[in-house]
DNA sequence: GAAATGTGGGAGAGCGCTCTCCGAAACCTT
DNA sequence: AAGGTTTCGGAGAGCGCTCTCCCACATTTC
């Protein structure tokens, strides 16, 4: 606490010139003479000194730091983020990005309702200069809170109504359909679902277009089963689906890890995949291909997504004006082993 | 940025009271007549008054805030910790002791040379109060880094000798013991190890306790495979292990992942377990009861030992004084279906 | 009734830094 | 040689807050 290190003024005075000449050497604006910025630098190293970020903050009102905000509504909160490879991926994006700015990045957890008003409260006093939020509700309210406290902020995934701040997005209705063409061009006719939680943010995108694009073709009814992202959960919507539509050829996953267990527990029954049931999933995270069989899957950039997301803020932080801006990014359909 | 908000003098002037008034009242410190107080919360909310983080800081010299580090020296940063349910745990036994004390914890990844000069240097500079680490590598720099800079620091392991900060750890030799007894007991005589990583901070204490319970019985050749605390390393440890060694009868692996890897593999060969080969893992997280059989293994309380990481620091934080303090864990041996 | 005690509020000095002015010296220009 | 221009360093005014004094007044005590 007490720890209070050697000041400007001591730099200053250890070098014989003024704090605003040190000032001036530390952040390295305009000119200085080369040989007092050497006996400056020389003081700064004789001494241990280092700038407190406090002070510089109060007059720059700026902090050099960015939030990645991972925010939930629901319960088990850590285990969802802590398994999930698609939350390392984001992490994987976002900090190349910002490192290479100087930018601290920080990592901030909303996992209840207290905590979200903490970390709003944290941010509105200062605590980073904008935020990277990664929303895994769809009803999170923290986008809009985080606008309302007039914080720079984009998100990954497209906003509400209402919310204006940038984003990064997929198209996931195209994905869906390149997901639903493949498999009706292999000659699948009776395709199920395995859809990501109501509560998901890309929930309903996936499934309607996946849908669309058999009735257009005349298959009216597509059964749909809801999983929770989680291979367990994928392994249980399948079981529900083979008892209720036993005579189902196709299966399409909102993520790998669903997809996974369909294909484990398809295989534990006997069941050939892709031979009998095909299986598509989402993402091409490393699970879709350290799964057996391989997953056939949309690939959704994560990375350059996340990097995208941490360029946008950047540029909203020190460009200024223009606002909030967006990218949407193009699926592609990876074709392996289970379909 | 330009967001210069309503400042405490605004607010003074807005309650016809002075800046020390105000100042009073929102820091809840002192008597303040009860109808001065009323006036002066309705002036914030009247105008909307946040304090500036900042300014606080730079006279108090705290920013209410801790850092919890994950730090590693190696690759495959991101993969690493967003996938071993281990860190989930740490966060979720950390996050509430602080929410408590109103602490804004924050998560900071070393996961680079450059990331790891970059944070120590954020911190120096009062990014917190002080630190939680969980070092993810036995030769990691960072805690020395940190205690050097005068931070208060707790680690979640041992210290190395020399490194003068708290800590809280598990009696991972007292584990590694139970478990070999436990093998010892139900008759098997033939052990062989699937070791973590040589450069795992708690790398040798297991293994060698391991071994030591077993060189006392006679059995003096326990066979080793270092795995990389994944599943999959563990199904490659197995194959290793069965190729060269095939009368063994028990495997002790380092944690549950590569424990659970290890059965896949020996059921996929063929091999009954716990029938022929008998499997004990460690830490008893999620994956031990998710496998399949059900992983006898060793319980680590990693959420209570997280909390007590936390704990310790906040007692360091303001209880000053006495230095840094430690907390050592007992292992329990949770029995289960593959041993 | 005067002194001692307690209570509630204001004044103002910083915390360590940045950044705008200013002025002195050095360098061109015609 | 006189003026203009550029270069470089110092002075000093804050940024928004906390916290120590200090003072005015109310209450108690002998």
């Amino acid at each position: 606490m007490g720890n209070r290190g050697p000041t400007l003024e001591d730099v200053a005075r250890e070098a014989g010139v003024s704090r605003a000449t040190v000032s001036r050497v530390v952040n390295g604006v305009r000119n200085v003479a080369p040989d007092i910025q050497r006996s400056v630098r020389d003081a700064i190293a004789r001494i241990g000194y280092t700038p407190n970020q406090a002070a510089r903050s109060l007059v720059t009102r700026r902090t050099g730091t960015v939030a990645l905000v991972l925010s939930a509504t629901g319960r088990a909160f850590a285990a969802r983020v802590f398994s999930d490879p698609f939350f390392g991926r984001v992490v994987d994006g976002v900090l190349p990005v910002l490192r290479e700015r100087g930018i601290q990045p920080v990592l901030l957890v909303a996992e209840s309702e207290q905590a979200r008003t903490q970390l709003v409260e944290y941010l509105r006093q200062g605590g980073a200069d904008g935020a990277l939020v990664v929303p895994l509700d769809q009803d999170d309210p923290l986008p809009a809170m985080l606008v309302a406290a007039g914080l720079p902020t984009v998100l990954f995934g497209s906003p509400r109504d209402g919310e204006r701040c940038g984003f990064v997005d997929l198209d996931n209705a195209a994905g869906a359909r390149l997901a639903a063409e493949h498999l009706w061009a292999t000659g699948r006719r009776r395709p199920a679902t395995i859809a990501a939680p109501v509560t998901a943010p890309t929930a309903d995108e996936r499934l309607d277009s996946f849908r669309d694009v058999f009735a257009a073709r005349g298959v009216t009814s597509v059964p749909v089963v809801r999983g929770r992202f989680t291979v367990d959960s994928g392994r249980r919507a399948m079981a529900k689906l083979l008892k209720d539509h036993p005579e189902t050829d196709a299966v399409f996953a909102a993520n790998d890890l669903m997809a996974q267990g369909a294909c484990q527990y398809l295989r534990e029954q006997g069941v050939a995949v892709p031979g009998t049931v095909a299986v598509v999933g989402f993402d091409d995270s490393v699970a879709a291909r350290k799964a057996r069989p391989q997953l056939t899957t949309v690939r959704q950039p994560v990375e350059r997504m996340a990097a995208a997301m941490a360029g946008l803020l950047v540029e909203e932080l020190d460009g200024g004006g223009s606002g909030p801006a967006s990218k949407v990014f193009d699926p592609v359909l990876v074709v392996r082993e289970s379909t």
